[in-house]
DNA sequence: CATTTCACTTGCAATTTACAAGCAATAATT
DNA sequence: AATTATTGCTTGTAAATTGCAAGTGAAATG
């Protein structure tokens, strides 16, 4: 499928037009979230957690978030079948907007994990640290 | 077309799940961030300003968003063609997503209107306060 | 009162997505 | 060592969504 970034049309000028052409659809902003928030690294786990995910568009998705730097993945050393993806440091860039996101339904949807959400809304700046402390952690190795 | 809020295919438990199902397309971000940062009101600046959109879609998601509960409209007393777009305190709530994302995507992706980024970037609460204020002001007839 | 503007709708082609099946590589089991 | 299972995909094809052009009706404008 697509493995080019830059759309044919261009809509270019105001501050957000190209990244809601990645973060703009059903399953991009999910994916992130649960590598961000769940710990989710293989595709066996989204495939198995999105409920009416197509196996194709699960592989295009996570190809281009590759692609646009948000992702990456290695292979596992303990198991050659595996893959694991990751956040890059852009796509950890995403977890203030995450985080709104998540209060923001959580004011509006009913939502589990109510835990997760107070903990967002009591200490963003805490909570926000923590993740990126976890995925630094992880990055070199420590996890 | 679809009038319909709830999906066939219910993602829930998770924060981000059904919200996702509003925001998570082409256009729909970009309609409140206009919105919000640059005003827009009319369906005729939509479909002016989106180079591409098809106009059954802005229908459609103007619909969908007002269902949602994240805009709404009126007709305008001095022009009975007109409709007049608002957001919605539920809108309006988004303005903290829709800063994170801009910041995100400006220190990303080759952007215009730097000066509102800075702005955004240097003090956001106070430009978020900003926001809210305007939006109360013309709520109430003030502007 | 004819023309234009506004906010759409409708019909149909093109693109994207969903679903099912298949496949190569590695791992686990017998 | 051979068979079976698992992982991370790809490949068809049908179904759904979107894009595009051409309307439509109500209200405004000349």
């Amino acid at each position: 499928m697509s493995r080019n970034i830059t759309s044919p049309k261009r809509r270019s000028g105001c501050p957000l037009n190209a990244s809601v052409e990645m973060l703009g659809d059903r399953w991009s902003l999910l994916i992130i979230r649960d590598m961000m928030l769940r710990g989710f690294r293989s595709y066996k786990e989204f495939m198995q957690c999105y409920e009416g995910i197509a196996t194709n568009i699960l592989a295009d998705r996570l190809r281009k978030l590759t692609d646009y730097g948000i992702i990456a993945s290695e292979p596992d050393p303990s198991d050659g079948r595996k893959l694991t993806y990751f956040l890059t440091a852009k796509g950890i860039g995403l977890a203030p907007v995450l985080t709104e996101m998540v209060l923001w339904a959580a004011a509006h949807e009913d939502t589990g994990n109510q835990a997760l959400v107070r903990q967002m809304r009591e200490d963003k700046k805490k909570f926000l640290a923590g993740i990126k402390q976890r995925w630094a952690a992880r990055r070199s190795g420590r996890a």
